[in-house]
RNA sequence: GAUUCCGUAGCUCAGCUGGUAGAGCAAUACACUUUUAAUGUAUGGGCCCUGGGUUCGAAUCCCAGCGGAAUCACCA
């Protein structure tokens, strides 16, 4: 048996495979495994002497000759277990002790273990192991962090890229990265108690979307091939809620997986996770009333209280929260007042301020410059920002005081925005009006403007009754939760670079040599290229066919020219 | 997109102004019946990210590429 691709150890567990199979042991059995105990269980209610069964992941193991200690890791958490030779082994074929458990078991194996529980003579809450079934051999070394007696994590699995890329491997060997994901699914509980408590109905609306609407992101595209039409990966599912307010929902909230085509960073992925929900007969201040309730239920559900530490930052989610005007908080950070001014006026403001601003920006996008430059990051305990201007928001109703503002709020947690919820626009001649402007503004230059959606404004011609919608970042909301700086921390697979990108074609030496020519020049033409090397025509042939093939370069034709280029990534 | 830093054993990392590749853990072998970062003795394990260049000689210096991280920019 050899495997030239694997390391020293994958070897060596491949054969201990080959020999427990040999000694009619079977690495992956079918049966159940009649579990009825966890670790964390055991050790919290200690009853000395009862019978367990347990399983788990070994991840260490103390031989001492005739007796042995090993950790044996469940989904709980991990407990220790005590092997005695002659315990496991009452006769004379000392086989399942000598060598099934001190050879052929390696760290990572799952085993299954029946005993009594026990205290060790330091005191260690343990199981005496009078049976052992091996329930899963493990063929690859797992990286296993050791804590010393001061509590100094050794060898810790540390690197984002193999974390993020071998989830698997980080949620076995680090607790905490474990706990993260724990709260986020307390996190959401909460959040559809919360709601579920009110009345309203949980639901899901389309993922794949004719019209992206509903925020202003660069959509994914995909195509249909049944009805031939270009379809995209929803940025935002509000449009399709309201229209279930439409149709006679008090109600409806949906934890919607959004796509925007745009950078990635330690705040945003590609995919992430936005909660929205709509009630209808309410505005945006009983939204408010509503969200810092919700988010203290939230906080304390997922934590135990509702301080946060995030950082430097301690933050407290206990409602309620300070509401700052937008125009107010302008002033309070600028001096600047924006109520009456001109587009002009307001671009010279930000240009004194220091801000990069150009001609493609009206006067709502002028204002969000400013606000996000001066103002945003000055927020670290929960703030509401209210009444943002009319331009930028173009699903929101007017202010009922101010006709150039709208009756919306963001919620600012540490500067950033978590929570953005309005009185919804249900007036479907302002609706249209305003899809117009965002229109002009697309035409203008900016490539972030909304979509017009017909169907969405049919339905409002049908009527929506007054309605307040709230939508909530997920992600941030959990990474605050968590004292996580990176989104990466709290998503399962966040998004990565593919592995291996980079072609893995093995090239003959003269292939090679033409590669590199190619790779020097970028583009040339083919005869020249040839003439380039002193090789037979069959050989030339099969070597410009190979690099052609795996796509590294390509031949083409410019009128009467045959050039060959090179395919870069 | 810009800048900075990083890529060495299965894991965590050291390796100075260029001179035969190092440690701890993990692995293998032996000893050891309540240990706990178990211990003791011995052994094996490396495309030093890839490709060029400088040099008598490159893990080390230079260039390019690939991959990653951080900061900034962009992004409701």
């Amino acid at each position: 048996m050899s495997h030239p691709e694997l390391s020293e150890q994958e070897i060596q567990r491949r054969e201990s495979l080959h020999k427990l199979r040999e000694l009619g042991i079977d690495p992956y059995p079918a049966a159940l495994y009649p579990v009825d105990a966890f670790a964390a269980e055991i050790k919290e209610k200690f009853e000395d002497g009862k019978q367990v069964c347990l399983a788990g992941r070994m991840l260490s193991q103390r031989i001492m000759g005739k007796a042995s200690f090993a950790e044996i890791q469940d989904a709980s958490g991990r407990i220790q277990v005590y092997f005695n030779r002659d315990e496991i082994c009452p006769d004379e074929d000392k086989t399942l002790y000598n060598e099934v458990f001190k050879k052929l078991l390696d760290l990572g194996d799952f085993i299954g273990i029946k005993g009594q529980v026990f205290k060790t003579q330091v005191g260690e809450i343990s199981v005496n192991v009078t049976e052992f079934t091996l329930l899963s051999k493990s063929l690859r070394p797992l990286p296993l962090p050791k804590t010393d007696a001061a509590g100094v994590v050794h060898d810790a699995f540390t690197d984002p890229e193999l974390r993020y890329r071998q989830r698997y491997v980080d949620l076995v060997v680090n607790r905490q990265v474990k706990d993260v994901f724990i709260k986020r699914t307390r996190l959401f509980n909460a959040m559809r108690e919360f709601f579920n408590r009110e009345g309203y109905m949980e639901v899901e609306t389309p993922i794949l979307q004719a019209i992206p609407g509903g925020a202003s992101a660069r959509p994914f595209i995909t195509h249909h091939n049944a009805l031939d039409i270009p379809l995209y990966m929803r940025i935002a599912n509000e449009l399709y809620l309201k229209r279930l307010i439409v149709g006679g929902f008090d109600g409806v909230y949906e934890f919607s997986k959004n796509f925007r085509n745009e950078g990635m960073d330690r705040t945003h992925n590609p995919e992430f996770t936005a909660m929205e929900i709509y009630v209808a007969y309410k505005d945006y201040n009983w939204m408010m009333d509503f969200t810092e309730q919700l988010l203290e239920h939230c906080a304390l559900a997922v934590n135990g209280t509702t301080i946060a530490q995030f950082g430097e930052h301690t933050i407290d989610f206990k409602a309620p929260y300070k509401r700052v005007t937008m125009r107010q908080s302008i002033i309070d950070f600028t001096g600047f007042d924006i109520k009456g001014k001109s587009e002009e006026e307001l671009r010279a403001a930000a240009k004194s301020m220091g801000l990069e601003v150009d001609e493609t920006m009206g006067t709502g996008k002028l204002i969000d410059e400013i606000f996000g430059g001066k103002c945003e990051g000055n927020y670290i305990q929960p703030t509401f920002i209210t009444d943002y201007p009319k331009e930028m928001s173009p699903l929101c109703k007017v202010h009922r005081d101010d006709p150039t503002l709208t009756e919306r709020f963001e919620l600012m947690v540490c500067g950033k925005e978590v929570a953005n919820a309005y009185s919804e626009l249900n007036d479907p001649i302002d609706q249209r009006e305003r899809f117009e402007e965002q229109l002009k503004l697309q035409e203008r230059g900016d490539d972030e403007a909304m979509f017009i959606d017909q169907d969405f404004l049919r339905s409002l011609e049908y009527g929506m009754p007054p309605t307040s919608g709230l939508g909530i970042g997920m992600d941030r909301l959990i990474m605050y939760l968590t004292n996580n700086p990176s989104i990466q921390e709290v998503l399962f697979f966040p998004q990565m670079r593919p592995e291996k990108s980079a072609p893995k074609v093995v090239l003959n030496d003269t292939e090679k040599e033409i590669y590199q020519k190619i790779q020097a020049e970028k583009q040339l033409l083919l005869g020249e290229l040839r003439a380039a090397f002193e090789i037979s025509n069959k050989l030339w042939d099969t070597s410009i066919k190979t690099l052609t093939k795996n796509n590294l370069v390509s031949v083409f034709k410019d009128g009467e020219l045959l050039l060959v280029k090179l395919i870069e990534e």
